[in-house]
DNA sequence: AAAAAAT
């Protein structure tokens, strides 16, 4: 595994500009004249066509189509033909759309909104409030994960960035409350940072507008408060919040909030919630898990990204699983014209930075390092440069970092430096440029990195600078972390394991 | 490997 493979694997649907970046074209020439493989430069960056996939996703419907032929032997003529009929149009909805599902009894796919208020009745003012917001048609992710979670299912669900995520979460959240009752929270999100929690509930409170569900988010003011103890009036129904500010209140004796009533519990940006370590949130989650004790409780997982540890627990723990996968996994998403731009070392990053600058580029851009400190000083360079730039890290107050986002979804922020605090989920409508100033540090930091762009249909564009130093680096992720993510067929990826814990 | 996450 090299450079030029390591990017190849990256980068699905990546267009590399051989004339703009001839230099680094050669470079790669060179990385890879070191290898065996004969196979030239330009036939190597088949970047692993979803051509190939598509045809793959339609035979494989096919095959469904015929075994459902089979099964439906036993019947008398005119029905056998109605059931084929629908078992082929369902397959092909399925295709069509590269929806992939695992598990029995899946439901049918939806492919419009106002089926979900015939079918599984979604309150009309939600419906209402679905079109003011200018959604129209329910994007793949939705089709498939909305049914399921309306019919009660436990399911693991993987879509690209982007994608609507949210929103497939969210309907059946409401449909399955029905309306406000007394009874404590009975849905709960996690999310692995507060500003995505925050626009999640921003989100549920927009979508349920007028029906009169009392969405919270546990922020400091709501804690300090105290108000979910145990002799609250229980007057709140749906809560978001981040995994340590609940386990602390779950903690407390008596506990400062009790999750028993929870009939949904939505786990967003899975993967990275279930991050083991010594630092990591898995047995934060662990404690909600534990703490949604309810005989009633439903659990469903999304991500961008699957990584096969989660979908073991998953197999395990949920209750007759279905997964849902929506085109490639673990694929970057194909609206995101992605480039890497080799620029030899540290002091080359703040020249290319500044030649992006002086050359005038399409703000609001969003430039990703890899640690606090970096960000720091990247900010110091940048803060004179006669552009609108500010930058947001962990280390910042919860007032600044308010601030920020907001700033930069007004446009008064042109160039925005973060950490992988924003990589995940954060929805900024029309980001024009993400640069990974600093190497990701793996293929999965990377797909939702350049996920901020390219979002909802859009295109979007993604540069990746690279030095000499990063080298190493790459090789030590590609052979940890996720590796063969393409190239292999949708079905054949190999993320080596690292632990076997949960 | 780093970042984020409670007071």
């Amino acid at each position: 595994m090299d450079a030029f493979d390591l990017f190849r694997k990256l980068g699905a649907g990546a267009k590399f500009d051989f004339k703009r970046f001839g230099k680094d074209a050669d470079r790669f020439k060179g990385v890879r004249s070191e290898q065996k493989d004969g196979s030239d430069l330009l036939s190597g960056i088949d970047f692993f066509g979803t051509g190939i996939y598509h045809g793959n996703q339609v035979k494989l419907a096919e095959e469904q189509v015929e075994n459902g032929e089979e099964e439906s032997e036993g019947e008398s003529g005119k029905g056998k033909r109605k059931r084929q009929d629908e078992v082929k149009t369902v397959n092909r909805v399925r295709a069509q759309h590269r929806i992939n599902v695992h598990g029995c009894d899946v439901p049918d796919p939806v492919c419009t909104f106002s089926e979900l208020q015939s079918e599984y009745g979604l309150n009309p003012r939600v419906l209402q409030n679905l079109s003011s917001a200018g959604l129209t048609t329910p994007t793949p992710i939705q089709m498939q994960a909305i049914p399921l979670m309306m019919h009660g299912r436990e399911l693991l669900a993987c879509a690209p960035t982007g994608s609507g995520k949210t929103l497939a979460f969210c309907l059946p959240l409401l449909t399955h409350l029905k309306q406000p009752a007394n009874l404590g929270f009975r849905a709960l999100i996690i999310s692995p940072t507060r500003e995505l929690a925050s626009q999640t509930h921003r989100e549920l409170v927009r979508l349920s507008e007028g029906v009169g569900f009392r969405v919270h988010i546990l922020d400091k003011a709501s804690m300090a408060a105290k108000k979910y103890g145990p002799s609250s009036n229980k007057k709140y129904d749906i809560l978001v919040s981040t995994p340590n500010r609940l386990v602390f209140l779950l903690k407390q004796d008596p506990p400062a909030l009790h999750l028993s009533s929870v009939e949904w519990l939505v786990v967003d940006e899975s993967d990275k919630l279930f991050e083991d370590g010594r630092s990591g949130f898995r047995d934060q989650l662990a404690a909600v898990f534990q703490a949604c004790s309810g005989p009633r409780v439903r659990r469903a997982l999304y991500s961008a990204t699957c990584v096969p540890d989660v979908e073991q627990w998953c197999r395990i723990n949920l209750d007759n699983l279905v997964s849902v996968n929506i085109g490639h996994r673990n694929s970057a998403v194909e609206t995101v014209e992605q480039e890497l731009l080799f620029v030899g070392t540290e002091n080359g990053k703040l020249l290319a930075m500044r030649d992006i600058i002086k050359k005038g580029f399409l703000p609001p851009m969003l430039v990703f390092v890899q640690s606090i400190e970096r960000a720091r000083e990247l900010f110091h360079e940048l803060v004179y440069e006669g552009i609108n730039v500010d930058v947001i890290h962990a280390d910042r107050t919860q007032q600044q970092r308010d601030n920020v986002i907001s700033s930069f979804r007004s446009g008064d922020i042109w160039v925005l430096i973060c950490t992988a605090l924003l990589a995940r989920g954060i929805d900024f409508k029309g980001v024009n440029l993400v640069l990974n100033y600093d190497f990701p540090t793996s293929a999965v930091e990377y797909i939702h990195r350049i996920g901020r762009t390219g979002r909802a249909g859009h295109t979007g564009r993604a540069v990746t600078f690279f030095t000499e130093d990063d080298k190493p680096l790459l090789r030590r992720y590609t052979r940890g972390g996720a590796c063969g993510l393409m190239g292999e067929g949708p079905n054949n990826i190999h993320l080596k394991k690292k632990k076997d814990k949960l």
